[in-house]
DNA sequence: AAACAATGTTGGAACGTTCCATCATTGTCT
DNA sequence: AGACAATGATGGAACGTTCCAACATTGTTT
């Protein structure tokens, strides 16, 4: 059997034709509806066994009219966030027997358009949208089209949208407790002011310290979710005078720069500064590192969109409210009571 | 319009009739193949944007009898090595105009079965496995019915399958030659014996230490690819007398706890020790780790896949041989001169 | 002028399923 | 006995494309 003469595949008139019954009987057994003897059942099995038969998907999707596939669209696949959120997705969706399709809206050259062209044409039952993604008109014109969840952005593009997240204010909240609770009370924060993630981190760092009698305390420094931004800014903030005993970093990455320039000043962690970060992700877990992080359900985050998109695609079914859902603290080496 | 009577879909056929021509005409059209009146052309081009159609995939799909899709197994979405990777492979398949039908190894429960049945039924040209795939009956029986490629492998599972991935051999000789040339001779290996990577990579330390002249210096310490591994066995290397001025890890994970453990043992980096790894994830990056580390060009190593996949999608080509990619060396702070 | 090639256009037949109306058989209730 | 429901099986029509053979028109060569 060359690849020129590779046999054609077995379709379900073969399979009927090899267990002597109609098509449409083939059809039923595949599918498990509808009354079938035992007999012909049992026959058909054992022709599907032997032709090594596969129903076709597209021709399945064409005669349902419906594809079974649920459109999954990331903008950045490096984010570990992300990726946790996206295995829960797929755990779960997988179980209802619906098909996830993926595609990075940043490697597609028109800007995501394309990929979402390709989706709708793939006519995907539902859409989600891992992480931030760009305003577009594509993207609002898609949501309209399909029940649409935004995953782990703040606030989805446009209407029409359901958002599942977590709730980036109560874990600033979590977080600053925590070093409060350790007797810290020149608590400050780096954030990132130009993200969406930023703003609800450092609202619920000032919530909180306002909350504790702090206010006076509050005082935050741009950088960004970089490891480099969360340096520069650092090092603003230890260089002067009035330095902290804490600082509750926007996210890992940040924390990790925030580390470096403690290092640098000669600051002993968490002896002479206690850090906490946000997202706990591997780095955070590392003993080198050994982090206290904020951690972020992510997966579960994953699995409950999945479950509203499952009861979304009931017929009648209306548009679920946003979910926002509770972090955790993971409390490690990097935080500690302040000395004396 | 509610969701219950959500407008029909525009065909082909509603297209043809809006533009006053037959149906055929608009595939033409639309497939930019054969010969169309320049004024029908528009006339097919305005109905086309009037009505918001897009072809149905499914349709197509079964038409032309081919997907236009590639089945892509991950058996581990978090490894930044792989996730580069398919990147490569989307931004060259994307060019094309194939689509990636991407699903994770592990996630599914009956251990990738029903996901590469899936994958099939959907009619994928050709399958791409990423990372090494556990030996499954239903993997081999897969890579008979389509063209195969393992990327990032060490070796395909049974035959009929082209393994495209790094060079380890080279890229370990890459790193120790880097050790030597800095002046350092006792330099030691942090192994991972159990996996295919480091066999590769432990070979490659060996013939560069021997053809440096300096085989009564190796020494290679089993731990796998953990943080904890490398941690465990540099305790074990550091500890002792006769202490290497040098150590090549078998991966960033490994080296990391490498540099816990000489943090530990009271061991400046890159003062009284030199420490190099491999992968050049992420974090080597940073700031607080800067560390040596080899670059295996993951990106290029999809696109190279790719491109090996869309040659061999040509009617009457053969399996293309397996390919090494060449690595580099990224120079970091972790790796010095060692003092005399 | 006839033959032929290049350019345009068409409708019908695939493609491989599911859906549906119909029919046949059997058993159960009045 | 007749009516009706439950069970079992069937073939034809859809689904929305592409593919293909056939036909029309025009221009070019012999």
């Amino acid at each position: 059997m060359t690849a020129l003469e590779r046999k054609r595949a077995a379709t379900i008139l073969d399979v009927a034709a090899a267990a002597g019954v109609s098509k449409s009987v083939v059809s039923l057994v595949l599918r498990g509806t509808g009354y079938v003897s035992a007999a012909k059942r049992t026959a058909v099995e054992h022709a599907v066994l032997e032709l090594g038969y596969r129903p076709n998907a597209a021709a399945r999707a064409l005669g349902e009219s419906r594809s079974r596939t649920v459109g999954v669209v990331l903008n950045d696949m490096r984010n570990p966030w992300f990726v946790s959120a996206v295995e829960g997705l797929n755990s779960t969706l997988n179980e209802r027997g619906l098909q996830m399709l993926m595609g990075d809206f940043r490697l597609d050259s028109r800007s995501g358009e394309s990929l979402l062209k390709k989706l709708l044409e793939m006519n995907i039952e539902a859409l989600v949208l891992v992480g931030t993604m760009p305003e577009s008109p594509g993207l609002t014109a898609a949501a309209l089209q399909v029940p649409t969840i935004a995953l782990g952005a703040p606030t989805g593009p446009g209407a029409n949208v359901t958002v599942v997240t977590n709730d980036d204010d109560a874990g600033a909240r979590l977080a600053v407790a925590h070093l409060i609770a350790l007797g810290h009370r020149r608590i400050a924060h780096v954030g990132a002011p130009a993200t969406a993630v930023g703003v609800a981190r450092r609202r619920g760092y000032e919530a909180e310290m306002r909350a504790a009698g702090l206010a006076e305390f509050i005082r935050t420094v741009p950088g960004d979710l970089s490891e480099e931004g969360g340096h520069r800014a650092a090092l603003e903030l230890l260089s002067g005078g009035d330095r902290p005993t804490a600082v509750f970093a926007v996210n890992d990455m940040a924390a990790l720069g925030v580390l470096s320039a403690a290092e640098e000043c000669g600051l002993a962690v968490p002896a002479d500064l206690s850090v906490a970060g946000y997202d706990n992700t591997p780095l955070a877990r590392l003993r080198r590192i050994s982090l206290t992080s904020v951690d972020t359900a992510s997966f579960a985050a994953g699995q409950r969109a999945a479950e509203l998109l499952i009861a979304r695609l009931e017929p009648g079914s209306t548009m679920p409210p946003d979910e926002l859902l509770v972090p955790t603290l993971e409390v490690r080496g990097s935080t500690a009571a302040p000395h004396a």
